[in-house]
RNA sequence: GCAGGUGUAAUCUAGCGGUCAGGAUUUUAGCCUUCCAAGCUAAAUACUCGGGUUCGAAUCCCGACACCUGCACCA
């Protein structure tokens, strides 16, 4: 077997940038850290990958996709958590160089110390003399806001945000969504579009990118039924799994991790097999891909569990999807927020008569005390019943802070209702893709060198350029022939690359290094026999197969079932 | 953001205060060529940017920017 030598990142980078993968940034200007253009063939290779991944999710999955705006209002992100959690006040020891978080050190030195600007919080940690563990005196108080932050509108406007993740998109769509997918549960949507974050120190060429591309899916389930029908084929399948609780990779069957406890749930478990196959789909070797349970602590606080899949790239094991149940979260919040209604209503199979005790509002007594308020007090007592009752107290908010009503203000009566089902609010199971991540891992898992010889084993689904088309030489009226070959290929949608260049070898050796996986060349028997050869990327071997053959030959090999 | 290292064509690189910055690969034009980076001829393209020291700077110094390695960050 070839000795095939590890791929530096540099030298990857160099092959990226010198065939048209991938540009650095704003170049003759010098440059911008963690922007990256894409090239004519890394463009075509995006493109391809996000395509493959689109059939997965639409045609397989029964995905819808939309395309949301990338900039969004402040209140977006106030209730997605990004502005309060993305900036942090954050101070650096000027002697050891560690960093803290600023409010966590005002701890104990002020009641709210979160509540606090970057001056009064500047002053609390000086004035008490705050210093770094090694003993070392702290820099100024700085912020980190890790969101772009923008105005929308002239004059003062509106402040706005470049998103962080294309995620708010489809959270924000939630009733237009709904109601798309006939307002029933399950449903899917995915979304493919860019995502911008400041990052403070952005590295390791495209992997921590400060406008980075995603590919995101968002699907809604009954938080009671995290069963997924297809899952039952998929079961048996083997990957390789890091669970948090001992952290040893172990290879094991997808149901057996559910029944054992160690994957959340079907749906989950379900979709980590369909990121298996879409990754080794679209050229990431199984040997270097693994499947990392966070860590309890490492976890988002509000999702119930996650997994990464994780790629071994020459910048080691890399996160390139995170599959997340981030159960009623995003949607909770969006309707604390927004104050719109983002449930899913379950129609029980059979209505049912229930009893209850409601609350009912004395308009006597609430109306006099809350004038204008009443009309929201007497909803709130509506949607509660007697259970809410502590002693003798409802609760209810007025004006944001919390009334507590003694039974002066309501009644409790005994109602019989029929109900025909009940409103949830979704949970979300999220596989979030980071394109630019797949991509890269891709070319490397796709490098093969020997002997300064280097061939990009591009799958053919995602490879650039399909199709080499050569004359063998461009004399003899072997380049028309091969011409119109290529035009035929083409008029078929298929991407190729006539060369009529230089010896035969090195136009072979120019397509092995961007990956394209076959070469038609045309000679001297095509002129009499009318047949051409097949030269294939990654055996060299040729076949010889007619001319009118050459384009039905290709398509055989680009068809692609869906995947499982 | 901190500390250290590095910046010469599309790529890899020579140069170490002093003639038009040298080579290789690549690319382009032409010749030659009957299938794997062949050969010949010609051509194109570079000292990251901005200051300073010096008679003279790719070379020494300062700053910016970018890249690499650690640290920190990565909801």
């Amino acid at each position: 077997m070839n000795q095939m030598k590890e791929v530096s990142s540099g030298e990857m980078l160099s092959l990226c940038k010198r065939r048209g993968f991938i540009y650095p940034a704003y170049e003759i200007y010098g440059g911008i850290a963690g922007l990256y253009d894409y090239g004519p063939l890394g463009t075509a290779l995006k493109g391809n990958i996000a395509d493959l991944w689109r059939r997965t999710y639409v045609l397989q999955e029964g995905f819808v996709e939309i395309d949301g705006d990338t900039i969004g209002p402040e209140a977006v992100f106030k209730a997605s958590g990004h502005v309060d959690n993305f900036a942090d006040l954050s101070v650096t020891c000027k002697a050891c160089g560690e960093s803290f978080r600023a409010d966590h050190l005002a701890k104990g030195l002020h009641p709210n110390p979160d509540s606090l600007s970057i001056e009064e919080l500047q002053g609390l940690l000086r004035a008490n003399g705050v210093r770094c563990p090694c003993g070392g005196e702290f820099a100024d108080v700085e912020e980190f806001n890790l969101m772009f932050k923008t105005k929308i509108g002239p004059g003062a406007g509106r402040t706005g945000y470049l998103r962080p993740e294309t995620a708010q998109s489809i959270f924000v769509n939630y009733i237009n969504l709904y109601r798309h997918c006939r307002e029933r549960l399950p449903f899917g949507c995915i979304q493919v579009g860019r995502g911008y974050r400041n990052e403070i120190s952005p590295r390791q060429g495209v992997i921590r990118l400060r406008e980075f591309n995603m590919m995101e899916a968002e699907l809604f389930v009954d938080p009671e039924d995290k069963s997924w029908p297809r899952y039952g084929r998929i079961k048996d399948r083997k990957v390789r799994l890091v669970p948090n609780t001992d952290g040893v990779e172990v290879e094991m069957g997808i149901g057996e991790a559910v029944d054992r406890g160690i994957i959340g749930n079907e749906t989950l478990a379900y979709f980590i097999w369909v990121t298996y196959d879409f990754l080794t789909a679209v050229g990431i070797d199984p040997a270097r891909l693994r499947f990392r349970q966070h860590l309890k602590a490492e976890m988002a606080h509000y999702a119930s569990d996650c997994w990464d899949a994780e790629a071994l790239i020459s910048f080691g094991w890399t996160e390139i999807v995170g599959i997340a149940d981030r159960g009623c979260w995003d949607l909770s919040q969006h309707m604390r927020f927004s104050k719109a209604d983002l449930t899913a209503f379950k129609r029980f199979d059979e209505p049912k008569e229930v009893e209850r005790d409601a609350i009912r509002p004395k308009f006597g007594a609430i109306g006099p005390r809350f004038k204008g308020a009443a009309g929201d007090i007497k909803r709130q007592m509506e949607a509660m019943d007697a259970s809410a009752i502590h002693d003798g107290l409802v609760t209810v908010i007025v004006d944001g802070t919390p009334v507590d009503l003694d039974a002066d203000h309501y009644d409790v009566v005994r109602v019989r209702e029929k109900v025909n089902g009940v409103r949830v609010v979704p949970h979300v199971i999220e596989p979030s893709h980071g394109l630019d991540r797949i991509l890269y891992s891709c070319l490397e898992h796709a490098y093969a060198e020997r002997d300064g010889y280097v061939t990009l084993r591009l799958r053919p689904a995602v490879a650039p350029i399909k199709v080499g088309v050569f004359p063998l030489m461009a004399k003899d009226g072997m380049e028309e022939v091969a011409k119109a070959l290529d035009l035929a290929l083409r008029e078929e949608g298929i991407a190729t690359y006539y060369d009529d260049s230089g010896s035969i070898g090195r136009r072979y050796a120019r397509m092995d290094e961007v990956g394209t996986p076959w070469c038609v060349t045309v000679d001297y028997d095509t002129l009499e026999k009318g047949d051409v050869t097949i030269r294939d990327r990654d055996t060299a071997e040729q076949a010889r197969v007619p001319a009118d053959d050459v384009v039905a030959w290709v398509k055989d090999r680009l068809k692609h079932g869906l995947v499982c």
